[in-house]
DNA sequence: TCCTGTGTATTATATGATTAATACATCGTA
DNA sequence: TACGATGTATTAATCATATAATACACAGGA
């Protein structure tokens, strides 16, 4: 896994999260890598994972009982809430940054088309 | 205009301005408001004012002569390609941003058809 | 001529977020 | 029981950015 520099690394950890759970990469209910392994694999530092987690914890799509490693929920429901709001959250941010240029929706559409389709 | 704290504020003066010469609301040839007078304007430091013209000029947007005020380049090519990058840049994160998911190309337009038509 | 408004440059400081370092608490198990 | 791995919490250090404070050169106009 790669980190830009634009973004907190936490939350790059959590979005990477996030796309393997939304693609089923991670079941409910699967383990998931204890805060230090994981820190080990991404060559970051074990609080910055411990924040990533902690976010997740917090939106539901992790869960930890004592002190044995963090689970994948069960809610298969929150899971695709959060699939939804990653898809809606990319069409906001593109809008946003293509309206004030007005390019006609056919003319991004075309354009889209082909990043898309690529490779 | 209002700013977001995610990025930089010279970046987003930059791109406010890029967006109304791709636009047309600022014309080619046509005087911009000076350092001092923009930064007052938008409540920022001149410095930060300064910085985003800096960048403006070396990417060849706008031009000074002497001590007036800068001008948007009468180079009409180089605000063609500005908007182009601009599209592109867009695309290419939305892109970025959406594959992971596994979504599919026609689930995505729909949704980017009601968000783009919205309003 | 002098003053004001331009652009430009340099240096220092403040601030906020991120990351790092360290310590603590708990639990299962060898 | 004692160890090792887990999660958790607290504090310190780092870093990029923004802001601030000045200073300089230039040109036009009152």
């Amino acid at each position: 896994m790669k980190f830009n520099k634009r973004d907190p690394v936490y939350i790059q950890v959590v979005r990477h999260f996030k796309e393997q759970i939304a693609t089923g990469h991670y079941e409910p209910g699967q383990e998931i890598p204890s805060r230090r392994e994981i820190a080990n694999q991404l060559k970051i530092n074990p609080n910055t994972a411990q924040r990533a987690y902690k976010e997740m914890e917090e939106a539901g799509l992790i869960f930890t009982e004592g002190n044995s490693p963090s689970r994948i929920t069960n809610n298969e429901e929150v899971i695709g809430q959060m699939r939804n709001e990653i898809i809606l959250e990319a069409i906001e941010n593109f809008v946003a940054a293509i309206k004030p240029i007005n390019a006609s929706f056919d003319e991004v559409v075309g354009l889209l088309k082909e990043k898309y389709v690529e490779e």
